[in-house]
DNA sequence: GATGAATGAGCTTTCATTCAT
DNA sequence: AATGAATGAAAGCTCATTCAT
């Protein structure tokens, strides 16, 4: 729907504390009572937004599925660097921690998510691309902490990801994880 | 200042949408109008917040200096779980990314940070504690990402570092830098 | 509007300093949000509430304006005495001096105000009720001067204008202007 | 004493809902305190400036008390336009109609300057310089408002001011009050 | 004689929410 | 299906005032 996308670029612009349904509902093209008309209130259209967050973000994750790790890596961040999807998610997590409808969808999703890496590197250590001394599941936990402590930063610390410093930083990854 | 201890409690447990300045008075005892005799406005008290947060958190990091990759590690994880330090931080930091003067005070002491996270990682593969294949620098930007991350879910997701899950992962790390 | 009506009144009775929304509100039967609703801000209150003042100033003089120079001063003297707006009006030309936006429209409807009554003396130079050896224009400024000294000390000096202190005056200022 | 200096600057540049205690203290280089302890609270020293001020006012006009009124009223706008002597006190004025007390002051001395204003205008009906067939003190009352209502406009409208329109106004009023 | 810490009331403004239409 | 008027609570902030030192 029209009010999720506006609502996920208003989070990724403006933070989580700057994110007002007025502010989601104008940039939709809607007055606020609109918002509060299909949603119950904001806490239920912050949901939705997770929700919704997360399935175009599994969707992504989907259509990377059959790379390489080092692919995958740069996939992911260019969609870091081009989408809203990731710092909106970044904003919804911080805020999860102190509304616990939100951390709830998080840990579910989450824990849905780490399975599926795990099941891909899984796949890569049988075919001898990834080390396989480490269990999968650990891996996959590495990894994704990894990924998160870079989106994290993105938009923080921006020279940490130049091109050149960030291909040294995925060369880098590969050795750690080549068998 | 009682002040600046009262604003990181509350940061960490109402984030930084919900840290009013008329909670944190309360909570150092104080009106709200104190908060704004001592500072010019909230930007100001935060990054006070900030700098504090940050002079905290390398105190802790020198103390353990001495220790190996798996020892700092486990201390700086009890740190995330017993302190409201980091918890605050990354409050702060999904901030940072709309208020610039946060953002300078970040990318200022992230970097210096690292920096010396990397002097530490060098030492270590010098000694031959730590594989040597990958320069210092990129490891020390590998491992702090990871620690982000991590610090990222700890509250989120806590099943993910039950005892046992996280001797498990610190196995894996060591696995990932031995040389 | 209501509640310009009551921004009037309430400006006439407790001055620009003390005319808060909160005040305004609540003698026209609204809560503050209600004013912050019609009202982008403060200043956008005070600019509607300024212009208004003009248009009902403007059409008093309108209403009056084929009476001979001793009429009109009197009736708008009356209008001094019973209606607020002229109380009003002198309370924001207090802060106009400090608030560019204001002194944009005093300037201009002062300017246009001014350049009636010139229009209206040329009228009664022509019929010879007033004396020719002055420019219209320089009697406006006069009469309009003195206008504004009395409805600035009308209601700090009332003994000033008691009824036959009043009609001397006025027959004073017949003889000034007259051929 | 220098408190009331930096009043009346502050009231002056700030108007009287921007003067606060903290401004003008600040200007004085002494702490809000300070004022509070020369003063029981605002509205003594409110009055203290008032006070100071028409005693400054009386001053300036005693000065210029043997000139012909055409001088007295170029001297008097030179003061208007370099001093802030009648800007705060215009400011003040505005204010004494909502506190007794400065209305009870501006009451008591604006009687006393009009009265000596009403003599000099005397002296010059009996030297033939101003026409009598108007009492002193109605000529006095018609040019004291003339002189507030431009006092009031002064920064308002500076262009009806500009010395090529000022030399005009005067000649005009030379006029109106000669014999 | 003057400061500096602190208060508490009040200010403008923003916001989520309600509800008649 | 959606708007627009209005609310009421809470926010950041300013201010006059108090008082121990």
């Amino acid at each position: 729907m029209e009010l999720l996308r506006a609502a996920i670029a208003t989070l990724a612009e403006s933070g989580y504390a700057g994110a007002s349904l007025r502010k989601v509902a104008q940039r939709a093209g809607f007055t606020t009572g609109a918002v509060t008309y299909y949603f119950a209130n904001k806490e239920a259209m912050i949901a939705a937004v997770v929700e919704h967050l997360w399935d175009e973000y599994d969707a992504h994750l989907e259509s990377i599925a059959g790379l390489g790790l080092n692919r995958r890596l740069r996939s992911w961040i260019a969609m870091n660097a081009n989408s809203d999807i990731v710092e909106a998610q970044f904003q919804l997590l911080a805020q999860a921690k102190h509304e616990p409808l939100l951390a709830e969808i998080y840990e579910r999703r989450y824990a849905r998510y780490r399975k599926r890496m795990a099941e891909r590197i899984l796949d890569q250590q049988r075919t001898g691309d990834i080390r396989s001394d480490i269990p999968a599941d650990l891996l996959a936990d590495h990894i994704s902490a990894m990924a998160d402590g870079w989106s994290m930063m993105l938009h923080v610390e921006p020279k940490r990801f130049a091109p050149r410093r960030l291909s040294a930083l995925l060369v880098g990854l590969d050795k750690l994880f080549e068998p």
